[in-house]
RNA sequence: GGGUCGUUAACUCAGUUGGUAGAGUAUCUGACUUUUAAUCAGAGAGUCGCGCGUUCAAGUCGCGCACGACCCA
């Protein structure tokens, strides 16, 4: 039999000594009256060691997060939702029946907490219990309270505990809802109306990706978490919602890196009787304001970098961009078979036997501009070949009324003059299924509703997609996608880790396992 | 997919040339009624990620696997 872990052990004990002093361990009747946050401006006014004049009683409810323990007194510093409080414990106050119970409390426990304000010698605002209620007994021990929780696998994998002890954690993900809060401010003061629009479709459609596949049995068909949003809100503008978005999962079955988690957060964007200038307009707007709003400043700093989100920001086609940042002489920039033999001849440029000037252009772009543009930079006219969805510009019919946002070196946002040409449609999405060749994992299939549904006709509109993961990871200097969502993906745990008290005696796995139901 | 690094007590980390595993915090016992990394004295706590190999002997060397981090594709 496996050897229980001692700390474990000990604590179930104390729990048991609570149990039997008559202490309901998970109780559930204390009604926290204040929250901390409020308690902390009530001591300015205290001189230190005093505490005679504040006649009001407050209650509050947490965690304890430290203890100093005398033999019959003690410091506890408790953390709730708004912040943290000292508390004071003695045994003089709460009478001997308390403090005897308090004994078995620990680090970590959920407790309730009545008392007084007072200021100690040292100054600190703290409040003298006289009343004494567990809420929660902790059965694991927290983290060291000095070095904290610093080991990245744990504190993805067991982000309560995270949360618990790293301050920098919760202010992150306070600071993501924040966020999106004000995105849907931003959006709502300008008529946008935020709607939800199918996860599971029977097309995934709108990006070229590959889509995670799910089954519906009643219907008897199978299903496909989207890949984006995009061909379900151009419906509705067909439907006449001139402007719409939706902030909501998207579902990418590709790799995992620091950018990219298989489910992440896009807020996609459409507006009637826009172009994809107004688009540039608005991102501007909407970005630079959510940093000051939630960092006070425009001018950030990611990972060392410094950037400034102050508008207006920097716009240039591709081709100036492979021009002004990628060094290429304007005239081979300009020429098809130039540009063709340059991405050829260029040590890491992939491109496939097939591909065009533009996929050259986009393919040097990537390699040799991409991650020079630091501070805020819009690329537009993308080429038509690298952009099935986009409207063709009318001056150029090589490019389209597109742009792309870039930050330090990453793409933020992804926005066109859509098309709203039901035949110019058709072809595209067609020599989109032809192109993705024999990668059996991109499921491209004709949308034939949505091409209806243009030929209904859509109102000339501009639409735009925004990462928001990558956006926070931006405006809270997160070097990690993980870091910004709660709960990344990751591989299962072992059993060894899992359960370092559990699980040892496995059977073999050619035994028969009772937990199957047959 | 490739490369580099990591995985040792609950947490943060040491561990020399291969010779039966250490510290701080946390925990337990005792002292202590204004501490705040409380202090003082003592104690317990480890499948060294998993497996195979080399060896008289493996945390340490070799190979494989798992998980993670970073870089590259």
């Amino acid at each position: 039999m496996s050897q229980e872990n001692q700390l474990l052990k000990q604590r179930r004990e104390k729990a048991e000594a609570l149990a039997a002093l008559g202490i309901n361990i998970f109780s559930n009747g204390f009604k926290p009256a204040n929250r901390i946050k409020e308690l902390l401006p009530k001591g300015e006014h205290l001189a230190a060691e005093t505490f005679e004049d504040t006649r009001f009683t407050y209650s509050i409810a947490g965690r304890i997060m430290s203890m100093r323990k005398f033999g019959k007194a003690a410091f506890c510093h408790l953390a709730d939702d708004s912040g943290q409080i000292q508390i004071y414990i003695k045994q003089d106050t709460v009478g001997e029946e308390q403090f005897a119970a308090f004994k078995k409390w620990d680090i970590g426990d959920i407790v309730g907490i009545e008392g007084k304000l007072f200021k100690t010698q040292t100054d600190e605002l703290s409040v003298m219990a006289d009343k004494l209620v567990m809420i929660t007994k902790s059965l694991r021990p927290l983290p060291e309270k000095w070095h904290g929780l610093t080991n990245v696998e744990t504190r993805y994998r067991q982000r309560y505990v995270d949360l618990i002890v790293t301050p920098e954690s919760r202010a992150i993900f306070r600071k993501r809802v924040e966020i999106i809060r004000l995105i849907r401010e931003f959006l709502g003061n300008r008529g946008f109306m935020e709607v939800e629009t199918p996860m599971m479709q029977p097309i995934p459609g709108g990006a070229q990706a590959k889509p995670f596949m799910t089954h519906h049995n009643a219907l008897g068909m199978d299903l496909y978490l989207r890949i984006a949003p995009e061909l379900y809100l151009k419906r509705l503008l067909v439907g006449g919602f001139e402007r719409v978005f939706e902030i909501n999962r998207n579902f990418r079955n590709e790799g995992l890196s620091t950018r990219h988690n298989p489910e992440f957060t896009m807020l996609e964007f459409y507006q009637a009787y826009a172009t994809y200038h107004d688009m540039m307009d608005i991102t501007e707007e909407l970005v630079s304001w959510l940093s000051q709003e939630v960092n006070e400043t425009m001018e950030i700093d990611y990972q060392g970098t410094k950037v400034n989100l102050t508008p207006p920001w920097r716009r240039l086609t591709m081709n100036e961009a492979l021009t002004e940042i990628g060094g290429i002489a304007p005239e081979i920039v300009k020429d098809d078979d130039e540009i063709l033999a340059l991405a050829r001849s260029t040590k890491g440029v992939k491109l496939e036997p097939l591909a065009g000037p533009g996929k050259a252009r986009t393919a040097l772009f990537e390699l040799l501009v991409e991650e020079k543009l630091i501070d805020p930079t819009f690329i537009t006219s993308y080429p038509i070949e690298v952009s099935p969805l986009a409207r063709r510009n009318e001056q150029d019919p090589t490019v389209t009324d597109r742009f792309e946002l870039f930050i330090t070196g990453r793409e933020i946002a992804n926005a066109f003059s859509e098309l709203s040409d039901p035949i110019d449609q058709r072809q595209r999405l067609e020599q989109q299924i032809a192109e993705k060749g024999d990668d059996e994992e991109i499921h491209a299939e004709m949308d034939e509703d949505f091409v209806r549904a243009l030929e209904y006709g859509m109102p000339a509109a501009a639409g735009q997609g925004i990462g928001i993961d990558r956006l926070i990871m931006l405006l809270t200097n997160s070097p990690s996608i993980r870091d910004v969502i709660l709960f990344p993906h990751m591989k299962p745990e072992t059993e060894e880790k899992s359960g370092k008290t559990a699980g040892k005696g496995q059977k073999e796995q050619g035994g028969s396992c009772k937990k199957c139901k047959g």
